[in-house]
DNA sequence: AACCTTATTGCAACTATGTTGCAATAATAG
DNA sequence: CTATTATTGCAACATAGTTGCAATAAGGTT
């Protein structure tokens, strides 16, 4: 359903995501804000936001769920798929906006895809 | 330090991926061999078997773990990096050897990508 | 074949991420 | 201000994966 209710923690966490053009993840924000909210609200706030296409979600490369800012999306064309690159230096993750095609594959339909960098970012290079 | 000693668990496990092109999941894996061992020695033969270079790893939509055979890797030169596809409706994973390249980005030094390509295999097209 | 060394295994307990049910709380419409 | 109900906190749960340690068993040596 999306959010309804501006709550002062929807705030909260709109706001850390208008401060940074990084993408944060779950862990990082439960323990940035453990004094303020309960794990499970975060969770749920982050659904909704995702849901109103505000943020968009990805895997990064250990298995941990990670959010980032939307761009050019609304609730009805909510298509954030670009990749995005963890700097195997600090830890920092952001979206990047190139396009990486997929080639057809023969026999195979090819509905989206994931793509995750690893490297170095411009601070650690 | 690989794998040593050619007990009954490593060789059930090797025959398995011997059988089957397609990538199986740690949590597949499990379930297949509950009545014969441990989950942690699964674990601990399929990091084993990694080492060596006989099977590489991957992580799948949902973050669990998956292997796949190894085809051109020695232990020294291990770099099965190849997309993956994974199918939606069976559910199916394998390796697909197409060449994706990931375009340069500025002031970035690319190291690696994870290629996670979502879709409809073969059977299910 | 019996023996020794140590890689491997099973088990139980633990960690971490994420989810669920439900009662209490608080946004907001009227 | 009041009523409705979206949202929250909490505790309990689910699942993937890890760790320490004692017991077991490969496989080399005698
Ligand atoms: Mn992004
Ligand atoms: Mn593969
Ligand atoms: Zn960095
Ligand atoms: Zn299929």
């Amino acid at each position: 359903m999306g959010v309804v209710r501006k709550t002062k923690s929807v705030q909260t966490i709109l706001e850390i995501f208008n401060q940074t053009e990084e993408a944060i993840s779950v862990v990082e924000l439960i323990e940035r804000l453990k004094s303020q909210m309960n794990k499970t609200t975060i969770y749920r706030i982050l659904e909704r936001l995702e849901e109103d296409a505000l943020l968009h979600s990805f895997l990064g490369h250990d298995g941990v769920k990670w959010y980032a800012k939307c761009h050019e999306c609304s609730s009805h064309d909510h298509h954030d798929v670009h990749p995005h690159f963890q700097c195997v230096d600090c830890g920092k993750v952001d979206c990047v906006e190139i396009d990486v095609t997929i080639p057809k594959i023969p026999n195979r339909q090819v509905m989206n895809s994931n793509v995750l960098i690893r490297g170095r970012c411009e601070e650690c290079v």
